[in-house]
RNA sequence: GUGGGCGUAGCUCAGCUGGUUAGAGUAUCAGGUUGUGGCCCUGAGGGUCAUGGGUUCAAAUCCCAUCGCCCACCCCA
């Protein structure tokens, strides 16, 4: 039998309304924050991602869908939708128009890792990139619009954690502090941090690992050494924050492994999806449109991992989405009846009703059941002595109550379906 | 890439230390009188016990390999 991929999930009928659900919670707030959706390719050019997410990323390094076309161009699936955002947004000189771009985004993304909960190799993300401005009022507004929808969803075991990293300047500064306090403990870190002390020594604080989270504990900390502005704007967001009632948590060992973040970072992390706990993540980047070609400009932006919201949904039990159902189902009380009833459901259905008739030939408490079972409000009996004298019987499967309509009066029907 | 756990009907699972035709619940289908659902009752269909090999008189049950899934590490949403 051939099974999906290793990695991917089909979103089954069932879950579709899940599904529908957060896209519209998630439409509706961007709405109603002016942000404008955009749409890209789902594959790019493999340089766009190797240039914007950065060389030594382990998306880059190790995660990506890469391949050769037959016009031995290298495409990647995209891992990430920033990059992509901001091409589009040089692309189009969408920077000349209005300085200002507010652009949200819903799509599936691809990462060739090891499956887990809360992780696949083809999953969904949502988010946004606010382009041309580095006030951090906008730093402030796309934390509120993703802690808002996941309030919105019902959630509540979730955290805000909060943290700047400064600008590359006041970074390497900082770097060459932390070099020289860890100098002496390289010997004592695990394998992999030993690496990234040369490679990129911040990530040694996002390691789990016992021995070097001992050694981290005293360590200096980014989020005291970062320049002036930086420090100003990290204030003005805390302060928003806190005006409009978002709690967070500064966490100075936030550190990102995405290369072109500059100043705030965020994360919203969840205790109810197993160890990929972070929701969603995301922060400021005021060198990578130049840095993919672009004219200078800043930018802040967030991903938010739709299958881990709904995990955290269901784990918190907070989606309780009403039962489909269909307005009306025909019920065949003659088989001769087949064409005359096939003919009802399509005119019902022009009127905008959901309508359904049995397919399977079967019998009439067969039909019954299968209207019970799909939440038929009404049923609608075609056939029998009622038939032969011009009549159709109208039932309310909720009440029971049946009444009888003339073949004329079928605008009558639907009205009283429609109330 | 590394480590751990698991693979029995569509789904959730039982099947003890190997012993005759592999079970339950649920779902599906049919029926419970002639044209009417939900509850209830009766019955039916549905399994190469992941795959391949081995041990044994005998394997779903023990051993090995392969594949798949799940979880964790790394990292990220």
């Amino acid at each position: 039998m051939i099974k999906a991929v290793t990695g991917t999930k089909d979103i089954l009928p069932a879950e579709i309304p899940g599904w529908k659900y957060l896209e519209s919670v998630v439409e509706r707030i961007f709405r109603s924050f002016n942000y404008k959706e955009i749409r890209t390719p789902v594959f790019e050019e493999t340089g766009l991602f190797a240039r914007g997410i950065g060389e030594e990323t382990d998306i880059v390094g190790k995660e990506m869908y890469t391949f050769i076309d037959r016009s031995e161009t290298s495409i990647t699936l995209k891992p990430e939708m920033t990059a992509s955002v901001v091409r589009a947004y040089i692309e189009h000189s969408l920077g000349k128009q209005q300085q200002l771009n507010k652009l949200y985004y819903l799509s599936p993304m691809f990462r060739q890792e090891r499956p887990q909960a809360g992780r696949q190799r083809q999953f969904h993300q949502f988010g946004c990139e606010a382009l041309g401005s580095a006030s951090p009022l906008l730093d402030a507004e796309i934390i509120i619009v993703a802690f808002s929808i996941l309030k919105e969803l019902g959630l509540k075991d979730i955290k805000v954690k909060l943290n700047s990293l400064g600008v590359p300047s006041s970074r390497e500064n900082y770097k060459k502090i932390l070099r020289e306090f860890l100098k002496g403990s390289v010997k004592k870190l695990s394998e992999d941090s030993r690496k990234r002390y040369d490679a990129n020594i911040l990530r040694i604080f996002d390691s789990k690992i016992e021995c070097d989270q001992e050694v981290m504990k005293d360590a200096p900390l980014l989020l005291d050494f970062i320049d002036e502005e930086s420090k100003n704007d990290f204030e003005l967001v805390k302060t928003l924050l806190t005006q409009s009632g978002i709690p967070f948590e500064v966490d100075p060992r936030l550190v990102r492994g995405l290369d072109y973040y500059t100043k705030t970072t965020f994360e919203i992390v969840s205790g109810k999806v197993g160890a990929q706990s972070a929701l969603c993540g995301g922060g400021r980047y005021d060198l990578l449109i130049e840095q993919l070609g672009g004219v200078p400009a800043p930018g802040v932006g967030f991903a938010a991992g739709m299958e881990r919201i709904l995990l955290a949904c269901e784990n918190e039990r907070t989606l309780n989405l009403p039962p489909e159902s269909i307005d009306i189902y025909i019920i065949k009380l003659d088989k001769e009846l087949t064409a005359a009833a096939f003919q009802t459901v399509l005119e019902l259905r022009k009127s905008r009703l959901t309508a359904e008739l049995d397919y399977l030939d079967r019998s009439v408490k067969a039909q019954m059941r299968e209207a019970n079972k799909l939440n038929a409000r009404f049923v609608l009996f075609v056939g029998g002595d009622e038939y032969k004298s011009g009549k159709l019987n109208l039932k309310n499967m909720s009440t029971g109550e049946q009444r009888l309509f003339g073949m004329n009066d079928f605008q009558q029907i639907v009205q009283l379906i429609k109330m």
